[in-house]
DNA sequence: GTTTATTTTTAGATAACTCTAATTTTATTT
DNA sequence: AAATAAAATTAGAGTTATCTAAAAATAAAC
């Protein structure tokens, strides 16, 4: 089963927006997601349904088949091993990868990435925290929490986020909030939901609920 | 200027033609070069003239501007680049590089193609010994000798190959004539044109003329 | 120096992907 | 449940890149 770029990339957003919004996915929603019209989407479902990558009926809905999520979790799978590439080896900042990442996915050759999965030491998670699925597309994702929910005195590690706008994550380097950083909830203030936190045991914080909601922790 | 994957292959082709072939590049030659039709090619010439990366006369030929040389090379760089990448750091073999690279090159980054200089440790020449040019273009090549030009008892390294096909390549790395291999001119056959050769003061080697002729020698 | 052969270009079609505008279907209101 | 709003789809057209077949221009042969 062969996919274009196009397809790909259809089908990764499909396949993120059937993950999250649990619900069925509207042909609006992945106009919004990929940056295109509703009427290219719908043309391009049927073909997705014709290649049996999703179940469609128009003007009911789709489903993402189980075909269509393997090749979806390749792609994803690729995606997140070149910006693990990016960021270890090439040293980019993590708010940086992912326009190039969007590209290097594309590249077709299983050879390239076993290879470049050793290499890399067959990391379990891309720079933003988010899990690589193995080459069968298997996952194994950690129990996380928001920021926000965490009560006081609990401590953890920062290991993803939701919102991975360049914004956000500019922001939250620049406060030093990097995944991977370990934080412990100092305070929570209940008239605006806002924390304090402390950062690798030496700097404090106050975060608005708000970017408190779009980080995820790994307790401990 | 913005070229697409398939001008800069179609110009990369061009380029190549031009260095070697010396005279004027003809639309056959540029059809058998990349796998399609001259009709193709005819049409492709038309545009990459009024993108003015060649000068373009129908029926009379063309010719490669400094604009057209200056992004033929730029995709040549990425492309050997990448070729180090696999060879050095992905354990490809040299000979099941180019596919890939094929690809690679396309990648649309300058941070990313600096980055990688950088991290290959800004090499000069790619696994086949072409040499890679900077990022203004500039190439510093070395100056070569077909093997078969060679006069007996003169000796050299092996630092390049004509023609680069995998066949090719494979035969190459059986018989032990890699890239970097140290060599001796041991005899010359007249009647043939064949040649004798010791590679790496060890083991010695008979080959046809057509084989020496595509092998490129550096003199010591 | 015509005639034939080769090369190159144009004409017309096709495929993938995109768009705007119009239409159809489903959902919401009253 | 009829009227209106929203969402989804189709129709028609444009772009890029490709092809086959036909026509035009150049080169080679006699």
């Amino acid at each position: 089963m062969e996919l274009t770029t196009a397809e790909e990339n259809y089908l990764k957003a499909i396949y993120h927006l059937s993950e999250e919004g649990k619900k069925s996915v509207s042909t609006n929603d992945i106009a919004a997601a990929i940056q295109t019209k509703a009427a290219s989407v719908s043309d391009m479902l049927r073909k997705l349904g014709e290649k049996e990558v999703i179940q469609y009926r128009k003007y009911y809905g789709l489903q993402i088949t189980e075909l269509g999520k393997r090749l979806a979790l390749q792609t994803i799978r690729k995606h997140r091993l070149w910006e693990v590439f990016l960021v270890d080896k090439l040293h980019f900042a993590w708010d940086e990868v992912h326009e190039v990442a969007e590209q290097l996915e594309h590249i077709q050759s299983t050879l390239l990435i076993e290879r470049l999965d050793a290499y890399l030491n067959y990391p379990k998670f891309d720079p933003h925290g988010d899990p690589i699925p193995d080459e069968y597309g298997d996952v194994r994702s950690r129990p996380r929490i928001a920021l926000n929910e965490m009560n006081i005195d609990q401590g953890g590690q920062i290991v993803a986020v939701k919102d991975s706008s360049a914004a956000f994550l500019r922001y939250l380097d620049k406060v030093g909030a990097y995944i991977g950083a370990r934080i412990k909830v100092l305070d929570k203030v209940e008239f605006d939901g806002s924390v304090e936190i402390l950062v690798d045991q030496k700097k404090t914080l106050f975060m608005s609920k708000d970017v408190a909601s779009n980080i995820l922790v790994l307790q401990s």
